[in-house]
DNA sequence: CGTATCCTTGACCGATCGGTCAATGAATGC
DNA sequence: GCATTCATTGACCGATCGGTCAAGGATACG
């Protein structure tokens, strides 16, 4: 046996994934070129295949690595003993947090998860659900009457909708920073349940239907 | 002189560019070939080029064309005497409806603009900011103390975060349609404005540095 | 009827893509 | 100290990219 890998190989792979999330944010997966990442790294091209098996390698780090940790964001979350109200808007707080510290990451996964194979795709997606699931159950504990009325997991999905897209305007040096938003979001989201119909015109249909 | 353009040559063109669009929103712009749109459209590469300057043009005029529509959406809407909160509600169903029959350019315009050059994308986002600057001026009539916070334009945001994400999960064939969640956006949002204080983290944070 | 223009195609072009390889030092382990 | 592996590079490869071109019907105008 000869030498070991360099104490330096894991992190040079790490700087380097993040440096393709940054590139993949900003210019797309197809529109990005693996000379991108090198000169982004300032290395070679031959060099980053020394760390990086191929292109697609890194989507599926950056998408599975964010999606793996927003998972265990709830999870811990869950663990809490919280009321429904409290325990979404710690998830409402933290994803936010977590978007900002990873915002390339998380503009990768909502932006090119599309270019995953069938199969890695089906196995972020199934995380994703998790994820949505995890948000819709503290909507229908907190206003069951709304879960009833198949309501709960759209209304998770605009919540998501306001936390996504955040990130697509605020600016990171701006006046107002993500952590201002989250508890406006939150109270935005809180007063806006109140003020729903439990018969709401979707249901409405739907039970006509039946 | 000779002979004119065929009388097929302009609807043959705009199924290009519609066929462009989808193909464009489920690939992205990089990630969509020539050859793709040719397929897509049944007919060779040169003959695609016979209709179009270059793909760069096909961009430019799905998000141009889509933009300027929703720009002449807001002024239809505003031309009306509403109250602010119906302006706002009608404006809401308005987008929610044309987002739905144009998903393919919405989705395009919110991910590919990126694309264009610096001139063209500046004259896009110009539009978009008159579309949101339209949408805020309502949310600041309907509660003037938030826009004196300085809330107006972010609350506007997240309200397009909600409608921008719709067409992300909403299926076309599925139980839920676009034209039952409109309303829920809205009441939704309406709702959540009256929760929000008018002296926010944020303001107080904004405050506090003068 | 004749001809100029349109409509349509397969073949082709230079550039760039993702990825490989042989070569060269610099380290590491024995 | 010496062989082996790591770290690093410029040069290169086949494939595919956006885009062009010459040529052959089809067709509308004079």
């Amino acid at each position: 046996m000869a030498r070991a890998r360099s104490a330096h190989f894991e992190p040079n792979r790490e700087g380097i994934i993040r440096a393709a999330a940054q590139l993949f944010a900003a210019q797309g997966y197809p529109g990005t070129t693996m000379n991108d990442v090198a000169r982004a790294c300032g290395i070679s091209k031959a060099l980053l295949y020394h760390y990086v098996d191929d292109k697609y390698r890194l989507l599926l780090e950056i998408t599975e690595g964010h999606v793996t940790r927003l998972e265990a964001l709830v999870a811990e979350v869950q663990a809490q003993r919280l009321t429904p109200e409290k325990r979404l808007r710690k998830l409402i707080h933290r994803f936010v947090e977590e978007y900002a510290l990873a915002r390339h990451e998380h503009c990768v996964l909502t932006q090119d998860v599309k270019f995953l194979s069938a199969a890695d795709r089906n196995r972020v997606l199934a995380k994703e659900r998790h994820i949505v699931t995890a948000f819709a159950q503290a909507v229908a504990q907190a206003r069951p009457e709304l879960d009833a009325a198949r309501l709960s997991k759209p209304l998770a999905m605009l919540l998501f909708g306001m936390m996504n897209w955040m990130f697509t305007w605020l600016r990171p040096d701006g006046a107002i920073t993500h952590h201002d938003m989250a508890p406006i979001v939150a109270d935005l989201f809180f007063g806006g349940l109140g003020a729903i119909p439990a018969q709401s015109a979707a249901t409405a249909r739907q039970a006509a239907r039946r």
